[in-house]
DNA sequence: GCCATTTGACCCAG
DNA sequence: CTGGGTCAAATGGC
């Protein structure tokens, strides 16, 4: 059981190793071409990733190390108890998942690199846009539980309020993925300094997403759904919404924070991306 | 034909 | 009882 867990810690730490590996090799390619077009020091941005696998990396190796068991948080059961025979006949039968892993953050973008499934949207009452539902693409493969909410912010600025709730799990997210997502990110965003904020930055054209694979390209279109303009119209088109996101992105700040604001100030300083990781709750509550 | 999205119904927690 | 989260049939796109 444990050791399972750190197996999959130790998986995780191998992962993010990598990455950081291939972050280091990107910043020096980077730099020696020089900042392509003045922007931002991209040096100052892989820095900050850097520091970020780091933090996160020796975060997990110390939680592997201690008895705490921190990241696949995933593996309890959902609710048996032999409670309930699971009525399967009737609709909607399920039992609602209370506030696990849940780390929020507004983003001018629901772009994060993974496939999102949406499954389901809904109006609420205090907000004139709709709440929509994803789920991770490879739940049935793999029995990835990581989940997402999208809202999209009433202040007239095109910002999406995103919830997260659990972990990916599902394999098909590798370090290449996630140096692929960090130059999305690098393309939307700036991280700024302060622990829990990250703030638009200029969009580089040039450096579009180089994604080609499959799964890449259904990101894109699955995560998009229909964060609707409440009285204008019909669901928008989440690619719509994407191409406003990536391609124009909007000035303003973005901000995340989680449920557990302790872990939050030390393992999410850098990215909103890796917070599915990085915020473990288990770190917290585990003892 | 397969797969993702839409949408109304269903169910649970507060 | 109500609002929010999930399911699954229907629908549409590739």
């Amino acid at each position: 059981m444990i050791s399972e867990m750190e197996q999959n810690n130790k998986r995780l730490i191998e992962t993010l190793i990598r990455g950081r590996d291939s972050t280091t090799r990107l910043q020096d390619l980077l730099c020696r071409k020089e900042n392509l077009n003045g922007l931002v020091s991209v040096e100052d941005l892989l820095t900050e990733i850097l520091g970020s696998f780091s933090s996160g990396i020796s975060m997990l190796n110390s939680s592997v190390s201690g008895e705490n068991h921190g990241f696949p948080v995933e593996n309890m059961p959902e609710v048996y108890s032999g409670k309930k025979p699971a009525v399967k006949e009737r609709r909607g039968c399920y039992k609602r998942r209370r506030t696990i892993d849940t780390s929020v953050i507004t983003s001018a973008t629901i772009e994060d690199g993974f496939a999102w499934r949406k499954y389901g949207q809904k109006e609420i009452l205090n907000s004139k846009s709709p709440r929509c539902y994803f789920r991770c693409t490879h739940k049935h493969v793999h029995g990835c539980k990581a989940q997402k909410q999208v809202q999209k912010l009433e202040d007239g600025s095109n910002m999406y309020h995103i919830t997260y709730l659990g972990k990916h799990t599902c394999p098909s997210i590798t370090h290449h993925e996630v140096v692929l997502n960090f130059q999305d990110f690098k393309n939307t965003y700036h991280v700024s300094n302060s622990p829990s904020t990250i703030t638009n930055a200029h969009i580089d054209p040039s450096v579009k997403q180089e994604v080609d694979s499959k799964d890449q390209s259904t990101d894109v279109s699955d995560i998009v759904s229909s964060a609707n303009d409440e009285n204008t119209s019909p669901p928008l088109r989440w690619d719509e919404i994407l191409g406003a996101g990536l391609g124009s992105c909007h000035e303003g700040a973005s901000y995340m924070r989680f449920d557990h604001e302790d872990s939050c100030a030390s393992t999410s300083s850098h990215g909103y991306m890796y917070m599915d990781y990085l915020n473990n709750d288990d770190l917290l509550s585990g003892g």
